[in-house]
Parts: C-alpha cells; sequence; structure tokens
DNA sequence: CGACCCTTTGATTCTGGTCAAGAATCGTGG
DNA sequence: CCACGATTCTTGACCAGAATCAAAGGGTCG
C-alpha cells in the first residue's frame, strides 16, 4: 500500500478542473455518461492505476455494464444542487451514478442534518430506502452528473432472473455497509486532524479506483460540509488543512483553496496510521 | 485475555452442550432458540408494544420463517465470547441471530479497533464479507445465543428462486445500511452524555422492536466497550451514566451496574432530543 | 462596485480525554 | 462458604483539543 505515491497520469489526456460554482452551467465534457463511460477512456487511465486499483477500476466497468445490459436503465443528467430525491418520499427507484458526485443527507426528528455518505461514479443510490419503502435520507448532486435511472422492480425481477447481475447488486450493498463502517471508525478512533488527512486519503484512493487522477483533489463542498461530514466543526476543518499544509502533506491549488493537492500520497497515509493521531477511545 | 475466543466446534453433526465456563450460568428461558421463536411466546409480549414496535416485530418472524422453509439453516449455539467469524476471514456464510447479543470489530491497519454494530434477534451478521470474499470485522457473541448457519451460495440461490426470499435479503442489508448511518449520525452530531442516552434508547426501541422488555436493559459490555462504541473514553460512560442517573432518566438495576431502568423512555427521548445536547457541526 | 458567502485566523471557553486512586464486582480456589 | 486477586467501574484533579465567538480577508455574482 505504501508505494501508492506514482501513478500519475500523463495529463496529457486529463482535463482541466471544474470551478466549484452553486448553480451555472458545467462543462459537461468531463463528466459526461459517454466520455467517462467508454472503454478507451478507461484504456487510457488504466495503465498508471495500482494494480487493487486497477481491478476494482475493473469490476465496477463490468457491474455498470451489466446494468446497462439487463436493465436499460434511462439516463438522467444532473447539475449542483439538484435532489434526486428526499428522505421519506416514497421508494421505488434507485440510481447508478455515471458520472458526478452526490451527498446523502439524513435528518433526524430534531433538526439534527448529517451528510452520511458521499457517493461517486459506479456507486449506487437509494438502498437505504429498500427496507422501509420510503427514503431514508436526501441524495443531493455536489456537481455536475449524470446517474441511470433504475426502477427498483426492474431490478429485483432482474436479479432472480440473472444470478451475475444479483451478484453486482449484493456486492454494491455490501460495499456500502463497509464504507458506512469505515466512516464511523474514523470519526470514532483519530483526532481530528488525522480525521481531515484520512478523508483526503480515502477520496485520492476513491478517484483512483475511478481511474481519475489521485493526486489532485477538487473538494466540491464547503467546509462547513466537510465538516459536518467528518463530525467537527468548519473552523476546524480550516484549521487542520492550514496544518497539513504547513506540514507539506498537501498543498492548495491555485484555483482556490478547495483544490487540493497531494505531493505523497503515502506520505499522508503515513501520517494517519503512526500519527500523534490517535483518539484513544482504546477497546480493552 | 478472557475471551481467548477460539472457534465452536464446527462438527456438522454434534451440538455441543451449554456448559458456560468462566460466565455465570445464564437463564436460557429468554433467549433460547425455541422459547423465543414461538408463536405464543411473542403473543404474550404483543399486547404491550406500540403499534409501530409490534409491526416491525411481526415482520421479523415472518421474515425468519421464510429462511426456515426456504433455506433450512442448520442452527448453532454461542457462549459469551466466542467468535463465529473473523475479519480476513474467506466469506461463506452468513447467519441470521436467533437469539443473543453480537458486537462486530473492525480493525484498520494500524492496530485501531472500532465496535462498528451490535446485532441482535432477527438481525444478520456476515453481510459486509460479500463484496470482496471477506469478512471486514470481527462477529462476536456477547452473550449465550443461537444463530442459524446460511451458506451464502443456498441463500443466494434461494433468493434467485423465490421472490420472497429475496425480498428479506435486501431489506436486512437495507436496514444495516440505515442502522449504520444512525449510529454515524448519532457520533457526529450528538454530544457525549446525549449520546449515551440515545444509545440506551435505540436499545430499548430495540428490545421492544423484538417483543422484549424495553424498560430494563442488561448491557452485555463493558464501559470500555460502550465507549468504544460511542466514541468516547470509559471514564466519560460512567459519568455520562452517573449523571443520567442522578438526573432520574435511568436507574441503576440492583443486580449490577449493567442492569439499567428507564423508568420513561418518553422523557429519555425527549433529553436527547431537546438536550442541552448538540454538539454544532451545523450544516449550512 | 458592492453584497454575500466562504474561508481563515485569533482569543477564549468548555467538553471530554488523561492520569490516578479507590470501590465494587466477578471468578477462582481453598 | 469465604478469601483473594483480577477486572471493571466510579470519581476526582488536571489538561488538551476542539467548540465557540469574533473579526478580517477573498471570491463570486449580481
Amino acid at each position: 500500500m505504501s508505494s501508492a505515491a506514482n501513478f500519475l497520469p500523463t495529463s496529457a489526456s486529463v482535463k482541466p478542473p471544474i470551478l466549484p460554482s452553486r448553480h451555472t452551467v458545467h462543462d459537461l465534457s468531463i463528466d459526461h455518461f459517454d466520455s467517462e463511460m467508454s472503454a478507451d477512456h478507461s484504456d487510457s487511465h488504466a495503465p498508471y492505476l495500482h494494480l487493487q486499483a486497477r481491478q476494482a477500476h475493473q469490476r465496477m466497468l463490468e457491474a455498470m455494464q451489466v446494468i446497462r445490459d439487463l436493465v436499460k436503465p434511462t439516463a438522467k443528467v444532473v447539475r449542483a444542487g439538484d435532489v434526486l430525491y428526499r428522505a421519506g418520499q416514497p421508494f421505488d427507484t434507485v440510481f447508478l451514478i455515471n458520472a458526478g458526485a452526490f451527498k446523502l443527507v439524513s435528518r433526524s426528528l430534531d433538526g439534527r442534518e448529517q451528510i452520511v455518505s458521499l457517493k461517486f461514479r459506479g456507486d449506487w443510490l437509494g438502498f437505504s430506502g429498500i427496507a422501509n419503502g420510503r427514503h431514508a435520507c436526501d441524495a443531493v448532486a455536489m456537481d455536475t452528473g449524470n446517474v441511470s435511472i433504475i426502477p427498483y422492480d426492474a431490478l429485483a425481477e432482474g436479479c432472480s432472473r440473472h444470478t451475475p447481475l444479483m451478484s453486482v447488486v449484493h456486492s454494491a450493498m455490501s460495499t456500502e455497509i463497509s464504507r458506512e463502517r469505515e466512516s464511523l471508525m474514523s470519526v470514532c478512533t483519530l483526532a481530528s486532524q488525522a480525521r481531515v488527512a484520512e478523508f483526503l486519503c480515502a477520496w485520492a484512493r476513491s478517484m483512483a479506483q475511478r481511474g481519475l487522477r489521485a493526486d489532485e483533489l477538487t473538494l466540491r463542498m464547503t467546509r462547513a460540509d466537510l465538516g459536518n461530514y467528518l463530525g467537527m466543526t468548519l473552523e476546524t476543518v480550516s484549521r487542520c488543512l492550514s496544518r497539513l499544509a504547513r506540514e507539506q502533506l498537501i498543498r492548495f491549488g491555485e484555483r482556490g483553496r478547495r483544490q487540493i493537492t497531494i505531493p505523497d500520497l503515502a506520505r499522508l497515509e503515513n501520517y494517519v496510521i503512526s500519527g500523534t493521531a490517535g483518539k484513544s477511545t482504546h477497546l480493552q
């Protein structure tokens, strides 16, 4: 895991980062369904990926292919701020993200709001609604994107007919469970700065797995969102990022402080692990 | 090192007799498979349940019935400390809890340990292993109990054959996702005392849903476990419980401080909600 | 250009973590 | 049945990290 550092894609084929903006029209060339879904696009990135990330990427592409073949879903374009579904709405569809980024926001009976998950290309949206027929959270686009709309009935029907499809769906749910747990682990066991660091690492790994640049992240969220997701205040997030930058573990892009460069991912990962970082809620 | 926690004898034929060694003899009348599964037992409790809890209870019983009818699993008795599976072991079976309580423990690459979930009768164990063929965490029994052993292949096969079974399984996974998120919400948005309070409320509701007493909880875990699960130190847990007791929101049982009485659940829930409790990682 | 939001940074407060001592409980062996 | 040692739990004193309050700088958009 340590040598994760050098799989930089030649920026030749790589696209300019999108400016995070609120509700303006976005350049679709990057995140557009077709361009990002095409096999040659993935090929152009694959050689630079680590074996593991590459395999994951491959599995994702295969899964998406299975869905397209068996379910033949319709697609839909979304822009930053668009809401795919809201908590409480009757559940009947799930979504597969072809491009873009989404946040899932839960609300408790009293007004507490919590970003419980971030989702990207290849992830599914809506599974949490299966259990009681209503969506359990809001799904909000953080950027221009594209999703496949998949009626749950059709999906279930397809699952019972095609074992590979069921396998894909079960894997996706299983992964979602695991990822949720990783978040919990992070929040419970890491001090704030390490938590921010790990968040960046996770984002980077996540991008790598999707065949995207992993060394230059463009966070599509405010410090407040970030803090909420990580269980700290926006001021603390800001301070932690500044400190990480001061310690040369990250750099801010010239295109604004939401763009973050990770010069050496292994070193950042190491900071999390060996860090001064513990929160000591030790077991036994 | 109490739980040297080795695997139970896995010999297909013989079930080990229930012989609690270092743990006190438990009264099995409540948690025993047969008694708790019997319809009249559930009837004897149902009248005291809220409508919602009762429906949930009903759904759980139906689901368990479906499993027994369609998969015909073998069962296995476990004692406190027994380990059903460990992180990293090849995944091939899931488990359905007939009785007892389990904790799921995740470990990060560096040594951090985190109890990511608590599971009870009607819950499933092992779903998180589907995605990459290996279990993602340890499953440890916190008490004498009984699980159905369900080979995943058989389950998948059954799912493709019987829609209701698939429905049950999908619901179970969906629920697991939602619950994981609730944990995250709790850890991220509540101050420690409110978090402890909410934990107790959740446990109580959970018991109610299973047709068990909801006003007298017997926590089967140490303060350290509790703290770990809730993301705080054991000392903080202790202080919070003491404070809750001082404020009459809970009472300690005469059978030890792991037994907790909730005289008025609504009041405790209200404390969480209206509480002095917020952690203010407010969104926007 | 000005209004608004986002971000950073500092000063201060306070919750919760750390360290330590003592009490209660459990399990074991006599 | 009791005594002893080992855990587990509670409580206090102290301290650190993160929340809160406040103000100023930067970007973006109308």
